[in-house]
DNA sequence: TGCTGTGAATAGATTCACAGCT
DNA sequence: AGCTGTGAATCTATTCACAGCA
């Protein structure tokens, strides 16, 4: 059954998810790969590849039956759970990340929150206490952290992913703009917004210069 | 030289650039393509091939040289002048972006900001005023805005989307959780901090499950 | 000798297409 | 008849390996 399944697999696991949560609600039972994928922004050979590396979910003929498999993929993806975070550095970044109620809401719940800053430590941030940087490995521990979210600058970035990894945490999302392996064996999920941009800038510039090749060429 | 670029190259460019950046302001004036992907956390094959589908800039037997190639890859990625940028939807993470200095530093200039809510209307956030949906159209029209972002709720961000491609943006960075394909024929990117961590907790489920596996073998 | 640039080889992901169940 | 599940085919990305230049 399962080998090694793709990044990109399991981000379209996730959406599908979402799909079949919203198709739940709506009171939908019963839904078609070609249904999933069209929300989903995926083929329906797509879809079925996807589920068909975790077993067989469907009914020849039918389709998926919605609730069991939104089930089935929250059991894949390890969502029937909650999952305790903790967030190093509350600048603008890490606020916000404190104050985004989806988190909570979607079985992630940041439970505890550090910071450097003698400034900060102390203050409660939507209702968290910063606390400092010494007491991460304890707090971590005693609060069976399973999740660390890094957003601190660059340059600590790589010392803190490795403060959190000794500490016991499973998993990083990584918000600093720098490109992190995985530390000690945790791996590292890096959300670099400038990078995103800068694909953007580059879609523009060559967008751009097929607009003048194509002006040239024309006259 | 250049047909279709994949985005991991072109985010591997960006990667390199920022490495290149680094190497310049330590006064390093040659580089290999096995120095570089090191830094990158890349094949030095990676780095070679990822160059050559624009052009040869090295010099066999020596390497490449740091400045020249900044200022190249600076060139392709569209990174040698300032983008326009606007942003809709200044709840946490908007608020979060606009305060956020790393984006102008980094060439992308948040020139308006937008929201529905009566009450933020006319206030300033980090300087910024913060325009009625109404005006969008005319002020991106007005200040040639060249890229999107939107942070909006997911139920309207493709209505504010689409609004953004009609007012003229070449390009759209969305953060909110809605898989977004290009919106009449503007391409978006999108920032999905859920699904990233919701990547993270498959990876400690399957750990988990491992770790279950192995044991029940063990004993 | 050292390192680039690049075809050729390999690995990986997606799509096709159809047998098989309902 | 309809739709899944999946091997086979295709397409894409990465890695290898080496000729060719400094």
């Amino acid at each position: 059954m399962s080998g090694r399944i793709s990044d990109s697999a399991v981000r379209r696991l996730s959406l599908y998810l979402r799909m079949l949560r919203d198709l739940d609600r709506s009171g939908v039972e019963l839904v078609s790969s070609r249904e999933l994928a069209e929300r989903a922004g995926a083929t329906s050979a797509q879809v079925r590849k996807d589920l068909s590396l975790f077993g067989s979910f469907g009914k020849r003929g039918r389709g998926y039956e919605v609730g069991p498999l939104s089930e089935t993929l929250e059991g894949i993806l390890g969502l029937s759970r909650e999952w305790r975070v903790a967030l190093v550095g509350v600048g603008k970044i890490g606020a916000a990340l404190l104050g985004y109620r989806d988190l909570r809401d979607r079985g992630f719940g940041v439970v505890a929150a550090f910071d450097v800053d003698a400034g900060k430590i102390g203050t409660r941030v939507f209702g968290l206490e910063v606390l400092p940087l010494d007491d991460l490995e304890r707090t971590i521990r005693d609060l069976h952290v399973e999740i660390g979210i890094v957003a601190t600058p660059p340059e600590v970035a790589e010392d803190v992913a490795r403060a959190l990894a000794q500490a016991g945490v499973g998993a990083i999302l990584n918000f600093a703009p720098i490109e992190l392996g995985p530390v000690d064996g945790v791996p590292v999920s890096t959300v670099d917004i400038v990078l995103e941009l800068e694909g953007l800038s580059y879609l523009l510039a060559a967008a751009r210069r097929n607009a003048d090749a194509a002006e040239e060429e024309g006259g």
